[in-house]
DNA sequence: CCAAAAGTGTTAAAACTACACCCATGA
DNA sequence: TCATGGGTGTAGTTTTAACACTTTTGG
């Protein structure tokens, strides 16, 4: 035990909770824990920060490590303290949210460490520690912070129709929303443009597709303007 | 040194940026710091957080302690992780937001450990380690999150008039707001209550006290209901 | 009676909502 | 030629923004 201090120091991790969108709707990225403890229950891919990494680098470093998967979009959460939410000690949490677009859905495959898997967001099985917490904080915060910044972005490939992204919205919000008073208030801002491609290989008419272009928003939301759905 | 450990860890703090309203507009309360690093400079109150205590508590135990003020709101701001943003060593900073009313804006009197004051928001002076960009993280999520949650009676007194009100919106968000409008829209939320009180020795004519009725607002609001300015 | 802030309605413009049909494509 | 989703405009309603005068009170 060659760290010691003056006083008592809690560990601390991070812990990511990732959403991705696919066919069957908005999904949650869970890895099944290997060790103890909560050795064989789904739990939030996440672990200790080291000491010479911010931690940013630390949760996209097990990100990487334990799930595989490359993000588009990872923002602080919230830092959970409570005293006894890891049974061996005290341990404070900082929770990231993260979204990955669908060419970086697939986690790596299964090893001896971790294995990795989507889960349907209202079907998760039990959790360990107070992960289903940390969860319900980031549904929260998904579902508070799509409607007023274009965070739903991150869950499309970089071109998409905008039915796709309207789908992204009606998936995450939970409810329909109107096809024409969509597309107008979207095209409406500026920042979601069209490109001269089409969809290919669809039985039905090929939709236009779009890209969303970030220096664009920038500089439209440094005016003081606001987006939203 | 009794504490020892497999890997090094972190230190572990929390800042606590504490918002006033008096007449000359937003205040910060800062404390001078009375030892090293930085002894002499401004910074925000803080320390570490002790393991036994969560971090909402750290954050409680060191406004009373440091700064002897009491709090209307509280919550957790951003977790600031950078590798040197404390001098001695690794320090991971959980940053609180806290609004006091003027019944406790008065900080403690000058003690050998500490000394507390206010400082407008637009004339702070240097400030210890990373604080200054924990302040503006801090003033951004003030001015946004004043528009849509009813955080602004937190400064304050429990009863007050709609002028009173408007002002905490003026000097928060910086702009002048249209009297008639703001009114309106305030009374029709419905959890802005007239007290049947009115001011007391002001030479002009009296205003209606009103209150902030927390259980109407959350139920009005668990209804899907907005709040916006 | 003066100064100072309280209190109060209307109108025009803008934003939002609801709504239905024709078009292009591949099977 | 059929099934599937793509793409488009308008009208009614609601919300917002702009705006000025009378009232009450204490000094």
């Amino acid at each position: 035990m060659p760290f010691a201090y003056e006083f008592p120091r809690p560990a601390v991790a991070v812990d990511c909770v990732v959403f991705g969108l696919d066919p069957e709707g908005l999904k949650l990225l869970l890895i099944e824990r290997a060790v103890e403890p909560f050795k064989g229950s789904w739990a939030l891919p996440g672990g200790f920060v080291h000491v010479d990494e911010t931690l940013d680098q630390a949760a996209e470093r097990e990100l990487i490590e334990e799930a595989g998967v490359s993000i588009s979009y990872l923002e602080q959460l919230y830092t959970f303290g409570a005293l006894q939410r890891d049974p061996r000690e005290r341990v404070i949490s900082v929770a990231y949210f993260a979204l990955v677009n669908p060419a970086s859905y697939t986690p790596r495959a299964d090893t001896d460490a971790s294995r990795a898997a989507w889960f349907k967001e209202s079907e998760l099985p039990p959790l360990a520690f107070d992960h289903a917490h940390v969860v319900s904080v980031a549904l929260e915060r998904l579902r508070t912070k799509v409607r007023y910044r274009p965070i739903g972005f991150g869950l499309l490939p970089d071109t998409f129709t905008l039915t796709s992204l309207q789908t992204v919205y009606e998936k995450i919000l939970g409810r329909k929303l109107d096809k024409r008073n969509f597309r107008k208030k979207i095209l409406s801002y500026g920042f979601v443009e069209p490109t001269n491609v089409r969809e290919q290989n669809v039985a039905h008419r090929a939709a236009q597709l779009f890209r969303f272009n970030r220096d664009a928003y920038e500089g439209w939301a440094s005016k003081g303007f606001d987006f939203e759905v």
